[in-house]
DNA sequence: TTGGCCGATTGATCTGGATCAAATACGCCG
DNA sequence: CGGCGTATTTGATCCAGATCAATCGGCCAA
């Protein structure tokens, strides 16, 4: 049915005209010609709509990698859309657990945790020098009760969430561990694929230990299951350069194995 | 901070006015006057934009228990309030794998997941008998445009599904099975609570199995972290019937135990 | 170039929870 | 009331992945 029946969060916005790839200059500054549209805004929008936006989304900011975009228990304004750069997030229990709840890249949307309550409740943490587009919540309200589509395209972005998270949830309650990392592969893979990049050739942005957390597991065995697809020669590695070798042999052991 | 640091959905609802515990008879079809109406409504609507609301609410539907709401791949149409009754919702994967995503009690909102691609992409199933209050979603697209707490609240909603499973996302990532039991027992009973039932007295409307899947391990291991809580004398379980004997004793498993 | 540091790999061992198996309890229905 | 099917409990054993430990490798600053 799906490819990737795991963790597939903006896979129907491929942008079929075939958006380049982030060169990491800003040339525009305007939603109206930005090259991620596709990928942040609704579809058929009318001019004068798509420049009402550009006034809403009108400030950007620069994160350093290694800095937060925003961290729990800070002031809610505005939702994040990136436009370069990694991001991962991450909650944090009462005790020092944390937990790393995703990975976004280029167009996705982050900060919907906070609306529940004027409070961010996650850590928001560059991977490597990003920038975002600033969103001021209540504005795009404004704006949504105006422009038919964007109601609806905030409400499809926080379902996406939502649906992304079981998924998540799937992986987490019932996977074993080189099931989870292949769902991983594939899945950014898939998104990185879908932003013009090789569906093949990936460049980890984190480290073991957040790919771990991430799947609930401890980054030793992340590693030795990077070692075993290789042995296997499903997929090459060689420190954060992973190369898929065997796409179809990826999918057979997510959805094939340990049948419970 | 929190009483219960995970799986804390709607603790800010709580009806400070003490709505009594549903009777399981349908008095009044009305939200205007639903005592749930604090659960699923945003609060300070004036009358009129109530009686708007109840003539966008205006359809009941009976689910027997054992038979669901929706089912993945369904037309999403409509979200669903729950007015008795109790659900879960499970995803399923390519394979046979299922995976229980939650368990939504009274008061509480399903269907979101729908949104995305206007098809359901998880099953709802009534544990026991339930009654919910169907809502048309393009017709609250279309109230919340004109009523404004509305379309925050639709907002908040969602944000919230998104948070609470987050916690589950760290309630499976890193915890492990005490730590997970003992957080669902506390989720539950302060959402009974909050709906005025009792705080320590709890009966469950799923099966160990049910509990296993949600929690990410085997129904045996529910069963024997029940016994072992029982013989230390913090619950007490008579088949589905739990009495929670000390509460702080099960926070301290929650957040304490394994610092990792 | 060298040294220090951090992340990654690999090996050896341990263990929490899964699995397999059996007994028991409960609810339902004829 | 008695019998059956399903849910639960409990015991015995096993194993995937955690943990502990050592080494390796790349990167950067001096």
């Amino acid at each position: 049915m799906k490819e990737t029946p795991v963790l597939a969060p903006g896979a129907e916005l491929l942008p079929a005209t075939g958006s380049s790839p982030l060169n990491g200059k800003t040339l525009k500054v305007a939603c109206s010609n930005c090259n991620l549209r596709e990928l942040c805004m609704p579809v058929g929008l009318s001019p004068q709509d798509l420049a009402r936006i550009d006034d809403v989304v009108a400030t950007r900011r620069r994160v350093k990698r290694g800095a937060t975009l925003f961290r729990n228990g800070e002031v809610f304004e505005s939702l994040f859309a990136i436009r370069t750069g990694f991001f991962k997030t991450c909650v944090t229990s009462g005790d020092g657990r944390d937990q790393v709840t995703g990975f976004q890249m280029a167009g996705e949307i982050i900060g919907l945790d906070g609306i529940v309550s004027d409070r961010h409740t996650c850590d928001a943490v560059a991977l490597e020098d990003a920038e975002v587009c600033v969103m001021p919540f209540d504005r795009i309200g404004e704006l949504a009760r105006e422009i038919n589509g964007l109601q609806h395209h905030v409400h499809r972005i926080m379902s996406r969430e939502i649906v992304r998270e079981h998924g998540v949830m799937l992986l987490l309650g019932s996977m074993r561990a080189e099931e989870r990392v292949a769902a991983f592969l594939l899945n950014l893979a898939q998104r990185l694929h879908a932003r013009g990049f090789s569906a093949s050739e990936l460049v980890l942005r984190m480290t073991r230990e957040e790919i771990g957390s991430y799947l609930g597991m401890k980054l030793e065995t992340v590693s030795r299951t990077f070692s075993k697809f290789a042995d296997d020669g499903v997929i090459e590695v060689r420190q954060r350069h992973v190369r898929i070798l065997n796409t179809p042999a990826l999918q057979n052991i997510v959805n094939q194995q340990g049948f419970n």
